[in-house]
RNA sequence: GCCCAGGUGGCGAAAUUGGCAGACGCACCAGACUUAGGAUCUGGCGCCGUAAGGCUUGGAGGUUCAAGUCCUCUCCUGGGCACCA
């Protein structure tokens, strides 16, 4: 049989279709191992990126199911979001049946010629009422536990998709999608309480040690703990307090003013005891300012309020009361949206008092012998208090606990722990999208959607709702009115649709149960098949994605759904497949298409491509010059392979008595390659593992080509090395290998049904071995010794060596040193 | 500024616990077979040197019999976060 890719691969793939091979039984969870690759969006075009990720969760799968694990390797559609409103829009197709054809494209055409192992048994469509209903659930569940609201706020407004954006779509104050300058909006707008698990999510990102190190740092970057304290001066003119955040409670005796943001409640406060037209257009012009204009702004801007407020501990201060300000470089939501102003110790601070001529109070010196004198800067080291009435002289360190402590004591402040993690806004102004369950009825007010009439369908756009260049469920009346469920008089529905991040953040639970229809997943069945084993996905969801997955696993927890606390045990980042250095783009014209690399190279070489030399974790820039050589490498094995076996059909393939077995070289070669393979397979090192296919069919094909005098029986041992060779390769090259297989050991074989091959222990160590010896830490000869060599043996071979012998000559032997299957290293004077 | 990842031949890279640096592959060179080669096979291939030999894992120190690997300092590249108090 000559190879011939096409042939071979449209045989298998017909053969996977028909038999179902990659069902997984989810009732067998004793033994079971969850691969799982990030879904795509159906945006009918599939790239390498997805050719790499689905196939290292496929090499996973596979290996494990050799490995005897039940294995469930699901695939599904993340089939909400603008794409497919956008091309309804530019198209006049309705966005159902844009994502409808381009999930038949993906799945029939794209996808399907590498062979992955996916159980399309398990298939799920997010934009499918069948799937949103319970993502629609999921929100009456955060409802019912307190933990959704609507809320009058600043937020993330692009103008160009016209809709409200997540703080984690806002890239330096520019849209993750178009890179439009984000807007701040006061919207009603619909809110999860991520920021009431900040603290589980930051403290059990200490579990994640099987998680690629820099998605753990992008997490805790994100959710960022700070410790620190709430001091609380007094506004005496309105009655009130301002309570500032501060990591560093030590500075408090330099303060020169206070700060707040202009979003700060009090400033309307300020403004209606002393109406001041300045102010009001400094917090009018600073509100309208997008993120990017406040930080841009090299600047510092503020203005200073008529009112003063008290420092907590006056008797010490250098100032007893100071006067508060308002400044845009405060952030309205982090912290208490109010600092105090220490210029001496923050670099900010520094500015903004430099900018409005405020007084610089020094009391924080690196070490008692300093110097103190006028600061060129903020020093803004931890160091000895000075000027800081009874904390003088302290560290930084034990004057923030003692003053915290005083404050406290004094009513004047708490300690306190912030996080930089804000509540997820959850709505879009968008139409495809899933419908939030609310009914908004003039008597009633905001009611939830009963249960039992789960799900709220989207309607279905036709051409004339696209007219305007916008859909929006607004626009479809028969949606929009209803009837209140309690009352039963006329109500209208949320016309803002769940944020797409929500549908992809339970979407791995739905897999292990996806056809119920009474509950969006059993629990038991949920139970036992996660944390998920393996999963694999690009670091640029490392923020969004897997902070919400983690959000709503730790929310079933505690609504008593689950059983563990984290979905994903182990979290492989792949990198980026670059071209020319450049990310793939169309706007770049430098896509590869997979689908031609296939036609012309096929799935196998494509495959056993993306795997070698870069390693998988690690971007990589695409570069289809070496596939070639691999498709000839799959030629060459497959071809040799095939014409030695067609010469031995009528052999039946038996291992028997190894020792007896002529080449014995080649035994020590597969057995020791295979188990090195295994190996490598267990840690991933997919790079590794394609060189080490390459050394095993090396070795196989070398001895194949020089083949004599073999008996029946040495025959049939090699025939079954060939079998068990087939089996574990197939993990990187299933369609040559299941060819193979199929053709000269049986029809009814498959790899997928198979089992990794029993090693032979007496084949993986050799009796005798090759160990350097050093002279002084140099190399200067290799001896062959026997494997269990005594060190005095294995010295006494050493020292009769030619070229050790030259070396040592006349010199003084000063040490000797023998790593028993190692190295020698001799010691000599001079 | 903070955090993460990385730096090894012409290239992609490999190297269990510190123990023969450069596995495997690409490219290249030489040869064989061929009407032909973008096919196949054989051999070579870190750098300097005719050789003997010397040098070599971004750089500088250190620990050690022994360092790509451990420690200290430092330079560079890529990525993330960022007026976050």
């Amino acid at each position: 049989m000559n190879y011939d890719h096409q042939q071979v691969e449209g045989k298998i793939l017909s053969e996977h279709k028909k038999n179902n091979d990659f069902f997984c039984d989810v009732s067998k969870s004793n033994k079971k191992f969850y691969s799982l690759a990030m879904f795509p969006y159906p945006s009918g075009n599939a790239h390498m990126g997805h050719v790499l990720v689905y196939t290292l969760s496929d090499v996973k799968a596979r290996f494990k199911k050799l490995k005897g694990f039940e294995v469930l390797h699901p695939m599904g559609w993340d089939a909400f979001g603008l794409p497919a409103e956008n091309a309804a829009i530019k198209h006049k197709v309705r966005p159902d049946s844009w994502t409808k054809s381009n999930i038949h494209k993906m799945k029939n055409e794209q996808l399907n010629g590498e062979g992955w192992s996916f159980d399309w048994d398990k298939e799920l469509n997010t934009s499918s009422p069948d799937y949103y209903r319970w993502t629609q659930w999921l929100f009456l569940e955060m409802l019912k536990a307190n933990m959704a609201y609507k809320k009058a706020g600043y937020v993330n407004w692009c103008p160009i998709d016209q809709t409200v954006l997540a703080n984690e779509q806002v890239i330096n104050g520019h849209c993750y999608r178009d890179g439009a300058v984000v807007e701040k909006r006061l919207m009603d707008q619909w809110f999860f309480k991520i920021t009431a698990y900040a603290p589980k999510l930051w403290d059990d990102l200490e579990k994640l040690i099987h998680w690629a190190p820099e998605a753990v740092a992008v997490q805790r970057n994100w959710i960022n703990k700070n410790i620190g304290t709430n001091i609380d001066f007094s506004v005496n003119d309105l009655n009130d307090t301002i309570r500032v955040f501060t990591t560093r409670a030590d500075t408090l005796f330099g303060v020169c003013a206070v700060v707040i943001a202009p979003e700060h409640p009090l400033v309307a406060k300020i403004l209606s005891k002393s109406p001041s037209p300045e102010i009001k257009s400094y917090v009018e012009s600073a509100l309208k300012k997008s993120q990017v204009e406040r930080m841009q702004s090299k600047e510092k801007t503020g203005i200073k309020t008529s009112v003063k407020c008290q420092h907590p501990f006056p008797e010490f201060a250098p100032e007893k009361e100071v006067s508060v300000w308002i400044g845009d470089y405060v952030i309205g939501d982090y912290g208490t949206g109010a600092v105090m102003c220490v210029p001496g110790h923050d670099t900010r601070d520094f500015e903004f008092a430099q900018k409005f001529k405020l007084p610089v109070y020094e009391v924080i010196v690196p070490n008692k012998e300093y110097a103190q004198g006028n600061l060129k800067e903020a020093y803004t080291e931890f160091g000895t208090l000075i000027n800081s009435g009874p904390y003088s002289e302290l560290r930084s360190q034990t004057a923030i606990e003692k003053i915290t402590h005083d404050l406290v004591k004094k009513g004047h402040g708490e300690a306190t722990t912030t996080f930089q993690l804000r509540d997820w806004s959850v709505g879009r102004q968008r139409f495809w999208g899933c419908p939030i369950p609310i009914i908004y009825c003039q008597k009633c007010g905001t009611v939830p959607v009963p249960e039992k009439d789960l799900p709220v369908e989207l309607p279905i756009a036709r051409d004339s709702d696209m007219e305007d260049g916008v859909l929006n469920l607004r626009q479809f009346h028969d949606f929009v009115h209803t009837k209140c469920p309690h009352c039963h008089g006329p109500a209208k529905r949320e016309t803002d649709t769940l944020d797409t991040f929500l549908c992809s953040s339970w979407y791995a639970f739905r897999f292990i149960d996806n056809k119920n229809t009474k509950r969006p997943f059993d629990s038991n069945v949920v139970n036992s098949w996660m944390p998920i084993d393996f999963y694999v996905g690009g670091l640029e969801h490392a923020a969004q994605h897997m902070i919400y997955f983690r959000f709503i696993t730790k929310f079933f927890k505690d609504r008593g759904l689950v059983n563990f606390d984290e979905p994903v045990e182990y979290f492989f980042c792949n990198g980026m497949v670059r071209q020319g250095g450049a990310k793939m783009s169309k706007s770049k014209g430098n896509v590869v298409v997979p689908t031609e690399i296939i036609n012309t190279y096929g799935g196998d070489a494509l495959r056993f491509y993306i795997l070698s030399d870069t390693p998988a974790e690690l971007d990589r820039d695409w570069d289809d010059k070496g596939i070639k050589s691999k498709q000839e490498f799959i030629k060459k094995n497959f071809n040799n392979l095939s014409n030695y076996l067609d010469t031995v059909k009528h052999i039946i393939p038996q291992r028997g008595d190894l020792l007896k077995f002529k080449h014995q070289e080649l035994l020590f070669d597969l057995f020791g390659g295979l188990s090195q393979l295994e190996e490598q397979l267990e840690k991933n090192l997919f790079n590794n593992a394609v060189a080490k296919v390459h050394e095993l069919s090396n070795s196989l094909l070398k001895t194949i080509n020089t083949l004599k005098d073999l008996t029946e029986s040495d025959h049939g041992t090699l025939k079954s090395l060939i079998a068990d060779y087939l089996v574990a390769i197939g993990i990187l090259l299933p369609f040559t290998a299941e060819m193979l297989l199929k053709e000269y050991f049986g029809q009814e074989r498959s790899l997928y049904k198979s089992t990794w091959p029993m090693m032979d222990n007496r084949y993986l160590t050799r009796d005798f071995i090759s160990i350097a010896v050093q002279i002084n830490g140099k190399k200067r000869a290799l001896i062959e010794i026997k494997k269990n060599s005594s060190e005095a043996e294995a010295l006494a071979v050493a020292f009769n060596d030619v070229d050790v012998k030259k070396n040592i000559e006349g010199k003084e032997v000063l040490k000797k040193i023998y790593v028993p299957g190692k190295i020698i290293n001799i010691v000599i004077k001079g």
